[in-house]
DNA sequence: CCCTTAATGAAAAGTTTTTTCAACTACAGT
DNA sequence: ACTGTAGTTGAAAAAACTTTTCATTAAGGG
């Protein structure tokens, strides 16, 4: 049983066809999915999947840290599925692949730096890259 | 005349009533606007103001950098006048206030690991930072 | 196998954003 | 100032997106 199964059970929440749809749409991308789009490729696997059911299935799994939502400048709502701990996207502004990396330090020191200079106590970021990836450079 | 207008001018738009409301309410704002609140705002100086005037005139001002757009978990439509040059939002999570920051060196060293990490050009990024404002923290 | 209750999906409602198009007006040229 | 023209506007309609409702279904513990 994959990981984000045993996360959901372990939560109390039920295993149904729908989710199942969702999740193994999610967990084969690499490039981020509109609602729409995951329930175009859902409905490949479980015929009478609802958009509802996507938009509500999203919910859960971004509350449960297993996708992460992407913002681009044409729509916000792209969905990718997310490892485990505190990672950011970078996306091909060609071909849309996603990859994942780490935050580092200097983040943390940028953050200290912006703290000191606003006198803002800074909880929260957002950090995403684009770029071309290896294939989309050639 | 102000330095958003002579942007205008200098590329070929022009100055109109509708235009100066929407630019004058966002010069005041501290605080992220959505298009709805732009209009209703915009219409207590230009009555006859209407909402797709405040779409294209954003769309407008995005493009010529006096504008960014801001994205929070619960939307992602909040314009901001920015200062020229490359900057950052930093929002208050609580009252809403934003503040500019720069990106220093941290992010390029960021940003030349991850390309090394992930054979990615990376060629442009998204940064916001949110926390509590000086007077939210108390 | 039941039973309880979470979950689903169709439809409707509510929102937001874009397209259309006739009327308007900024402003360059006279 | 006056005029002509092309950029601009706003109402309305269309399109797209997201949420709410509610009767029905089915997951999974007992
Ligand atoms: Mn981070
Ligand atoms: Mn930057
Ligand atoms: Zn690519
Ligand atoms: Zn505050």
């Amino acid at each position: 049983m994959s990981n984000w199964k045993k996360r959901l059970s372990a939560e109390g929440f039920r295993i149904t066809a729908s989710r199942r749809a969702v999740m193994d749409v999610l967990l084969a991308t690499s490039v981020p999915l509109s609602p729409r789009e995951i329930l175009e490729q859902g409905r490949r696997v479980h015929r009478k999947l609802g958009l509802v059911t996507v938009y509500r299935t999203l919910a859960l799994l971004e509350h449960l840290r297993c996708v992460r939502r992407v913002h681009r400048e044409d729509g916000c709502r792209g969905y990718l599925p997310c490892s485990p701990g505190h990672s950011h996207a970078l996306i091909c502004r060609q071909c849309g692949r996603a990859a994942e990396f780490q935050g580092f330090a200097d983040l943390q020191a940028l953050i200290a730096r912006v703290e000191e200079a606003t006198g803002y106590q800074v909880d929260d970021h957002l950090l995403q890259l684009s770029g071309l990836c290896l294939d989309c450079q050639s």
